[in-house]
DNA sequence: CTGGATCCCACGCGATACTG
DNA sequence: CAGTATCGCGTGGGATCCAG
């Protein structure tokens, strides 16, 4: 895979497999990593990850998130071509939100990311407890 | 665990059997997901990528960035390991910050996901274009 | 040079009430 | 059921000043 040891030299032709956070792009970077450290966003993709769902389906599915941020969340994901919405006419309505393949293809980027949150999250704890101990208290 | 490589075949259910962010874990999750969407602290990371730096020499790399959040930034990644600080006891100070194998870890995590931004970037661009327009003046 | 302390505003986000 | 509208609080984060 591509090295992270040397400075690149500046390419402008960065769309290659190994390109990382020149100054030129670090806005579009960071607007797709806003997107998902955003507190619902993912939490949204993956809970449609079986299939689609509808909106009252998710609140549900998601404990915890209030009607604004989901609707924000949903709009804001369907704007970007992450999700597809789709509105029954019928009474009582019935919306349907189901992914796309853009955000299938999002979710299997993501997915080693979550697997190293969860495999070095108490190596993190532990450093902090460190640190802590380290500055908070000289030896007691 | 469930482990997933990038490298993977592309199949349809791919995340079938392996379920990420149980609501057990979602807060670990967004622990780490908070720290990676985080407005500079990729961005510092990144760009420590090369070899260590001194507090005023990232100030100068990462143009916009404040004292404040360089500080606070450069602090929560020490505090969870990600960043080693070295201060040198001279005159004038002289500290220096330095990844460590954890953050190059997550380094290579996020890589792919900054390949994938970048080569989506358009897509997404387009497809909020298209959303706007069809919201906003029944399409063109 | 390397930060810490303060002020302050903008914004994310939750709670609540209302509509088609 | 599937949203929209409004208010209010907590906090992220920039600007500025101060200190070792």
């Amino acid at each position: 895979m591509c090295s992270v040891d040397t400075a690149r030299p500046t390419d402008d032709r960065l769309l290659g497999p190994c390109s990382y956070l020149p100054t030129e792009h670090a806005d579009t970077v960071r607007k797709v990593l806003d997107r998902v450290g955003d507190k619902w966003t993912m939490l949204v993709v993956v809970t449609l990850r079986d299939g689609p769902r509808r909106y009252t389906d998710l609140q549900r599915a998601i404990p915890g998130i209030s009607q604004r941020m989901l609707t924000l969340t949903l709009r804001r994901l369907h704007e970007d071509g992450l999700v597809t919405r789709t509105a029954h006419a019928e009474v009582p309505p019935r919306v349907e939100y189901a992914l796309t393949p853009l955000s299938r293809g999002l979710l299997e980027i993501v997915a080693p990311l979550v697997d190293w949150a969860l495999e070095h999250h108490d190596e993190i704890s532990a450093n902090q407890d460190r640190t802590n101990a380290a500055s908070g208290a000289g030896g007691r």
